[in-house]
DNA sequence: CTTGGGACCTGGCTGC
DNA sequence: TGCAGCCAGGTCCCAA
């Protein structure tokens, strides 16, 4: 499921080979893939552009293009984007034909993906939150993002207006790190937990780019390489297998009807004392 | 406005 | 062997 080490790594590895090619034609071969705008519409305005560079922001694609347009691409659940694949590709929604006969297939077999192209990418990714890989994203923003929400805290964490590009499988991984329930209220975590989740955040995110991403589905690396991140993982997708700190077996719950696996050990569901008692 | 739950989508898997 | 139902989860939409 592409998460941001997912779209990093692919944006990673198909930027050296896309940048300063333009597009000479699409094939929709799904026409409920194009947001906003008729097949033929996307395909007259796509055609003739350039691709002036490659972006990501939160969990999208931004192809920013020659005439100001940017083509945004979200994988959603099992979208992939194949680089000159060998022979026919099972679930190809897309064909990309670009210059020097470069082939970029867009594949999508459970048809969740989205394709636009906009002349302002902020009509579509304006309203996430920071990236928490950047530089100006700091723990103090963490909480008070955070503090203005009295939801779990896990469903603060894959919000994409609070925080860009965590999913469920990072939101488990970074809470597991914390040693925080994903149960716990956003608003009630203390300044020492916040401080910790951050730093963990950044850290589950930072080793599964260097892994290049988590093959637990369907994703696959534009050269259709496997992702090696998932064999980090300590919490996500590992329910009733014991915990590799306590070998207390870890537990399912769901929320906001989406699985989270966690260490009922290690990440107790209790609210931290407060900062000054009585 | 905030929060929670269902819908969408498809195929693998489990249990009867 | 067949089949119903669960499960995976990013995002949108609706209701309380």
């Amino acid at each position: 499921m592409p998460e941001l080490p997912e779209v990093e790594t692919i944006k990673r590895e198909l930027s050296p080979q896309v940048v300063g090619q333009s597009f000479t034609g699409v094939d929709i071969l799904d026409a409920q893939l194009v947001s906003g705008i008729s097949v033929e519409e996307f395909r007259r305005k796509l055609t003739g552009q350039a691709i002036q560079s490659l972006e990501r922001r939160g969990k999208y694609l931004i192809f920013e293009l020659s005439k100001g347009d940017s083509l945004i691409i979200h994988l959603r659940m099992t979208g992939a984007l194949l680089l000159n694949p060998k022979g026919i590709v099972r679930h190809a929604r897309a064909i990309f034909h670009l210059s020097h006969d470069i082939q970029l297939v867009f594949s999508d077999f459970r048809r969740l993906g989205v394709l636009c192209l906009v002349e302002d990418a902020d009509v579509v990714v304006g309203k996430l939150g920071p990236e928490p890989l950047s530089e100006s994203f700091t723990p103090d923003i963490l909480a008070r993002r955070l503090a203005k929400h009295h939801i779990p805290v896990k469903a603060a964490l894959t919000d994409q207006t609070i925080i860009a590009g965590v999913g469920n499988m990072y939101a488990d991984e970074a809470l597991f790190a914390a040693r925080i329930h994903p149960l716990r209220k956003a608003h009630a975590l203390s300044v020492d937990e916040i401080q910790t989740l951050y730093q963990s955040i950044r850290q589950v995110l930072c080793s599964a780019i260097d892994s290049k991403g988590a093959s637990v589905a369907t994703y696959l690396r534009p050269d259709g390489q496997l992702g090696m991140a998932q064999f980090d993982f300590k919490i996500a997708h590992r329910g009733g297998q014991p915990c590799s700190l306590c070998a207390t077996l870890i537990e399912r719950v769901l929320v906001r009807n989406r699985s989270s696996y966690f260490c009922p050990r290690c990440q107790p569901l209790v609210e931290s004392s407060p900062l000054f008692p009585g």
